[in-house]
DNA sequence: TCATACGCTACCGTTTCCGTAGCGCACTAG
DNA sequence: CTAGTGCGCTACGGAAACGGTAGCGTATGA
């Protein structure tokens, strides 16, 4: 018995601390336009430095979130179907943003 | 003339922003659970540092999300509106794990 | 062969995070 | 009035993450 350590956490745990981190959450936003090379995903994240970003692409890999294909890199069906949430979000904020603004 | 500078950001990118940042994510999903104490929410938290609490609670109230009442920290309305959207994810994220797992 | 663009690594100074100790305050029991 | 407890929160030092820049190795096209 390897010993039992520690209990498994939630998988909403494990995928909240994936997400939050810098630009993990930018990233997905960003690659729901479409497939990105590396430099013009750089680009669009407000140019954030290629050791991050490269650690970030890895992370969401492993989260199966994100995946490389010929046209760079892209969402994973998972990617998509989590990624559709936050544009959903996206009108969500507009609202908030005026709520906040307007007081 | 002062200068004009950057142009505001979009809404989303400033939420996606505040959110990206390590335990803030967490700290809404935990306060889903009802007003809490800055005690327990630390411990609720894996026991993360109290400054690093206290940075993130600010910055959430300060983005409107979160607020201290007599009952300790809550979530506004705009919180729970944006948590409820996290509790359709836990869902998402049981059958996201299966799919990560079972491959 | 030269130029260009690519993904990505290396380096290093700065910022953030973590772990711990402990202050000041309120409350409660003796 | 102490002495104890729990609270929100700050202070501080070491560790880890982040950010800015330079540049390597490869591919592609002129």
């Amino acid at each position: 018995m390897p010993k039992p350590k520690s209990k498994k956490p939630r998988p909403i745990i494990v995928l909240l601390d994936g997400l939050g981190r810098r630009w993990s959450l930018r990233i997905i936003w960003e690659l729901l336009d479409g497939p990105a090379t590396f430099r013009s995903l750089r680009k669009a994240c407000d140019g954030v430095s290629p050791s991050v970003l490269n650690t970030r692409l890895g992370e969401l890999r492993k989260l199966g979130l994100v995946e490389k294909t010929d046209d760079g890199y892209a969402l994973t069906k998972d990617g998509e179907s989590l990624g559709s949430r936050l544009v959903k979000l996206d009108r969500w904020a507009q609202r908030w943003d005026k709520r906040r603004r307007g007081k």
